[in-house]
DNA sequence: ACATCAAATGGACATCGTGTCCGGTTGATA
DNA sequence: TATCAACCGGACACGATGTCCATTTGATGT
């Protein structure tokens, strides 16, 4: 294996994992983060054109048949110069989401009620639904990209996104968190929304305020 | 494309579509449909070779990384034998759990309460997820390996399940079941499954109950 | 400005899985 | 036992993968 480097020029170790345990960002979040070593200018361009050309690449025909090489060609880089950073077309995808999905996150720590802190847990549940379907309804084919890989349980991102609804769910007095917040969350496979919206065309509304009768449903705290 | 029959012989339409729309067993249900001619003794033998040799593949290692290729050498078949009746490992998997999802379908169609006509529907739902979590258990390596080519929704069974929880969710009330059966069904595809039992560690019995809780939230009837 | 050298690049290679074709074989039927 | 359709599997062409390494590029220090 070569050595791979993640886009900021720290080694890669697929995503956070660490994000799994706590419900923090992930630690290349932001600005921070300074390489040991300036990322050379033409590591630079070329990391551009990589990200580029993959989402556009994801937009026009379906993830999962969006090789290295197309990319690879597209952004009119060699192939070995993908493979520097990504190991395969699922993680140039994770990557292009990472950005939305962040913005997401900050929102739900610190942002307004009902997202963010405040609401009463069936209502942040419900917001939580209604903003992952947004996220899904504009990034879907990257969403369906991240996950040729077949563990989209693996990234960070949804280390947060279960660490978020197993407290809601906590609060709300279910009886077993642990085990309820995966079901939960199941709903938001991209695959699921995908059939949802496009084989069966559905709107957004209705699957987003389905989800919110669920949450509801499931949020609800009462007398045990 | 070379000509392509399914197990018994008649021409293969990627399971049963027609599934989709009517909550009935596939065609090729029981041992009714007489193929057209007799299936040749030699023709039949393989087909017990490859089944079997897959069955145990896909036990052993990782399903995503099983090829036609060692299916057929481990069958003792030529590809070309395997590509006569499948298209791709994902195809055969399904074929394995076809028989053992067609049982289950027929308990909720004429089988006894709660999973079979007669209880209220959250005590159906709630059976209804204990007795998938049951399949899931058993044969989780097939259903990861039927769900490799990435539409587990194209099948027949999907229609079926689909079907089922609609209808109980349009008996409890639920504003739009259309929307919400996907949603229901989705904590009980097989990587979630895969997840919570194996990579977290939680056990059949929690999982079973965690979406018990969940039937009976989503399914209760009430006021408007 | 220029020399230096590590980082970055991409052409090329070996390998593997895919899907199909077609000449040879087998077995059901008369 | 003869006939012929169904079946079989070796072989081919192709596309994608992952890695190697000779060459180029740009950041740094003098």
């Amino acid at each position: 294996m070569t050595d791979r480097l993640d886009p900021s020029g720290a080694p890669m170790t697929r995503n956070d994992v660490a994000a799994r345990e706590l419900p923090l960002l992930g630690p290349a979040a932001g600005a921070g983060e300074r390489p040991r070593v300036r990322e050379r200018a033409d590591a630079a361009r070329n990391r551009a054109r990589v990200l580029e050309a993959a989402g556009r690449l994801f937009a026009t025909r379906d993830a999962r048949q969006v090789t290295m090489e197309d990319i690879a060609r597209a952004a009119g880089v060699g192939r070995a110069t993908l493979y520097r950073r990504y190991p395969d077309p699922a993680s140039i995808a994770t990557a292009l989401l990472d950005e939305h999905e962040r913005r997401i996150q900050e929102r739900i720590l610190r942002g307004a009620p009902p997202l963010g802190p405040g609401a009463s847990p069936a209502d942040r549940l419900a917001a939580f639904y209604a903003a992952m379907i947004d996220l899904l309804e504009r990034h879907l084919h990257l969403a369906l990209g991240a996950e040729t890989g077949g563990d989209r349980f693996g990234t960070g991102a949804y280390g947060f996104w279960r660490a978020h609804v197993r407290v809601l769910l906590t609060q709300a007095g279910a009886p077993d968190p642990e085990a309820a917040a995966d079901a939960a969350l199941a709903p938001l496979a991209p695959e699921v929304y995908r059939l949802q919206r496009h084989t069966l065309g559905l709107s957004q509304r209705r699957i987003t305020e389905s989800l919110e009768w669920m949450a509801r449903r499931l949020g609800e705290e009462r007398e045990r």
